[in-house]
DNA sequence: ACGAGAAAAAGTCATTGAGACTCTAAGTAG
DNA sequence: CTACTTAGAGTCTCAATGACTTTTTCTCGT
């Protein structure tokens, strides 16, 4: 079955990490490749692909992820189909879209050669297709979906402190947060468990090491999760599915 | 052009509308359409088609709706893009699902004949596919958008009394609200606006008829939209976009 | 014509959660 | 041992919500 099943449809996806900013906290930033074939040629894209006969629309976001930027993506979602007309200057070219989110120290693993680069969201290059609207698009849908879900540990590694998760809050929201209210709000919503554990080598009081409760799992497992329970999380403002 | 470019690719809708219930209220109702080809032939399924190389995904969605239901939607957006590798006995199809919404005096204008038929969404028949799955998500994603967002009376006519504002919230949500509260909130919130008319040949003190605030559109012009002005109203409760 | 009934519309009160802020405790570096 | 830094707990205010009460305004039946 290595025929073409699906011509004109697209898996793209639009990948979300942290990396060390200038002023020393830490930025939202996307790793795009470059174009090797027209259109656009040499124009930075997002990562993509078209979609097998042999697998599901998730499995080949996350295969086109990895075949050409070696991520590993810690959360997965579906954003958007795009089918606009002249979203292509040649063929017509619909994309199903997903946005994911990587660890950041995870993501040094990529390569950083020639044709995949890491760009802060606010200073992004010029992009190809539609890909700037979709990006605005997706960082939306992050930036909603940040405050009243718990996908925030997907920038993270398995334990982390408070400071760090506020930290990631704080990169996508671009506005500081009150750490009082933000370890109160955090710790009453039962999304993160205390470990016991404190991390050490800090030059002053050494914070608790959390982790994310285990029984609301992360992952979005599309349309079919929300069937058996909305696991809706208060966090930060209001709740909301 | 008319050859096939989006071989299976479909597109289909999840649509809604308020029916009279038992009780007097109004009931939230979806109308399906009986399949007459096999797969599934003469189980009762989605309406939808293919998509066509000259149209939009919101084209496709509207275009397969009128000519299967003679429905045209008040509103309409997209749902989720589905591509399980087992939704269909056959062939490998992926389907780009809408959900819409149709004015309940529209409703009627739809041929009941044999091949399409409304339900009760708290009484469907057994679904083709995996449509019964895609509804129990439209249904989800109806009840959370309508508590922030404004689309309720894409049910409604172009003015309405707040009591019927409300009876379309009590049908979707399928709680009693208060009276007195929902006035405040609808009424602070801005989304309504009162025309200065009243409602006439009631048993009753004429209620106000209300109609919705013309600065903030309603149609989902998808992602694109979101670009320009968020236009979030807090309704009921919380406030998100 | 008048009173009953019913719903519109306005008002009251308690509770909750977010936001801004202060204060104490616990560790490290010099 | 002292100064400094951050973790972490506590306090206060305001706005929004939910539950409830009261008043107003209309129609219909007697």
């Amino acid at each position: 079955m290595s025929e073409v099943v699906f011509p004109n449809l697209a898996v793209s996806t639009v990948i979300f990490t942290l990396r060390p900013g200038e002023d020393g906290t830490s930025e939202l930033a996307l790793p795009l490749v470059r174009r090797i074939r027209a259109p656009y040629e040499g124009q930075w894209a997002l990562p993509g692909g078209p979609l097998n006969a042999n697998e599901d629309l998730a499995q080949a976001a996350s295969r086109t992820l990895l075949a050409t930027t070696s991520l590993q993506p810690r959360y997965l979602e579906q954003l958007y189909a795009f089918g606009q007309l002249d979203r292509s200057p040649d063929d017509r070219v619909v994309s199903i879209v997903y946005w994911a989110l990587v660890a950041s120290d995870e993501a040094d693993r990529a390569l950083n050669n020639e044709n995949v680069q890491w760009f802060l969201a606010d200073d992004l290059p010029e992009l190809a297709f539609d890909h700037a609207l979709i990006v605005d698009y997706a960082l939306s849908r992050l930036r909603t979906k940040l405050e009243y879900s718990q996908i925030a540990h997907g920038f993270l590694g398995e334990t982390f402190t408070l400071a760090q998760l506020r930290e990631v809050y704080e990169a996508v929201l671009q506005k500081p947060l009150d750490p009082g209210n933000f370890r109160r709000t955090m710790e009453s919503s039962g999304a993160v468990v205390a470990t016991g554990e404190r991390l050490s080598g800090t030059p002053h009081r050494p914070p608790q090491l959390y982790k994310y409760d285990t029984s609301t799992d992360l992952r979005d497992r599309g349309p079919l999760s929300r069937l058996v329970a909305p696991a809706t999380i208060s966090v930060l403002s209001g709740e909301k599915i």
